[in-house]
DNA sequence: TAAAATAGTGAACATTGAGTAACTTAAAAT
DNA sequence: ATTTTAAGTTACTCAATGTTCACTATTTTA
């Protein structure tokens, strides 16, 4: 092969540029919302034209699709890890959060969750909706089975995973990458703070750095 | 005066019905997110058509602004609240806290938060985004007296009240009056688990009514 | 009762933004 | 070199929706 394969074949490049399409149109839907946000803006950060996006994806709705795919996989992969390092049903959930929202505020950019009601149309939403509870059974498996192991106090499952979402999902609402906080500081302290709520022995300090660093940080949002 | 002032004057009239349109504006602007939400769909709600609203709000970037106002207006009362009933700085969080959850998803019935960065505009995004900070503020300077007086741990006062903050804005996205569950009992559970996460000594059992129930409750969000 | 203010309607207007069609250039294959 | 395929652009259509205007009905006031 040329150049030892070190040059990716059109089919790969394809799949290249879907991804970069679905990073930058992440953070958009994120920070404008599905209505809000237009395919010219998402085109202009990529420095092509509205159409050339056409190429790489159906239309809007199966953009917006991808996103939430995309996100529900990292997901997914991370609670894989969870599950297989962890001991107890508390560090499951621990090390499969974080890396979950690492990879949220890291790699992929502060992309999207905030589901719009209606904002995913037809069959697409379907399958999102399917994979989100999916998602969450999951969850609320690995809550109950850290009642039963003794790591979690008894607690009604749903409540926990929602408060524990809901914190994470915050995080892209005013996580700046270019603030001081790494996305590694910022999802090992959310995550020990958020899980400490139910744990069946929470410590009795913070370990992570964010909470041991002495200085005030600004309140600001990124907006 | 005529019928005992029990007939509302035609000022009081405009405001009642200001208050209509917002507190059904905030469902709206909440589930479908404000560039989802459309003026026909507030005004179907109140069976008026939409022209009709504009007698009563200047133009959609003022409703939305009116419904954060609201919003806000409220977490702040229930924070003067728990300031004045509260003893230690975790007990004012608590109680303020509960209040405010409490009347988001009852009486104001799950209204809006989410700020989709640039849907409000102009000097109404910037009246709001002060009101927020100086709101977010307010729970800080309460964290850092808890962490005075012993009843929350050493912690970053920026990363606790936005990990709380994502929690009860959340729960708004899959709270359904419907449901089985109260906004009290919803909001007492809620509240006890996410200040438990940086309480001093926290409890070894939770509990909220919730917490105590013995069921299996439904994953399932209201979309 | 007549006049004036209030509350609301329906039609029209302007803008925005998703999606499409025809054309242009660049690259690859024969 | 010529043809074919890929990638992208410009110019357009069309639907949705915020906003305004002129008009009607109703209520209040004088």
């Amino acid at each position: 092969m040329r150049w030892a394969n070190a040059i990716p074949t059109p089919t790969e490049q394809l799949e290249i540029k879907r991804q970069a399409i679905i990073r930058e149109a992440a953070q958009v839907f994120n920070r404008r919302g599905s209505h809000g946000t237009t395919l010219d803006e998402v085109a202009e950060r990529l420095a092509v034209t509205k159409t050339a996006l056409y190429r790489y994806v159906k239309n809007k709705n199966h953009l917006l699709y991808l996103c939430h795919k995309e996100a529900m996989d990292i997901a997914a992969q991370n609670m894989d890890i969870g599950e297989a390092e962890g001991q107890t049903g508390l560090e499951k959930i621990q090390i499969g959060m974080k890396g979950y929202l690492r990879e949220m505020v890291g790699t992929m950019g502060v992309p999207v969750i905030i589901l719009e009601e209606k904002a995913l149309t037809g069959d697409e939403a379907k399958k999102i909706i399917a994979i989100r509870d999916t998602f969450e059974t999951r969850m609320r498996k690995l809550v109950n089975e850290g009642v039963k192991d003794g790591s979690i106090v008894p607690i009604n499952s749903k409540l926990a995973i929602f408060a524990m979402l809901g914190a994470v999902h915050w995080v892209t609402k005013w996580y700046s990458p270019s603030g001081v906080w790494t996305p590694e500081e910022v999802s090992d302290a959310m995550i020990e703070l958020v899980t400490r709520g139910f744990a069946a022995s929470p410590s009795k300090q913070l370990t992570a750095d964010i909470h041991l660093a002495p200085m005030p940080q600004s309140t600001k949002h990124n907006n």
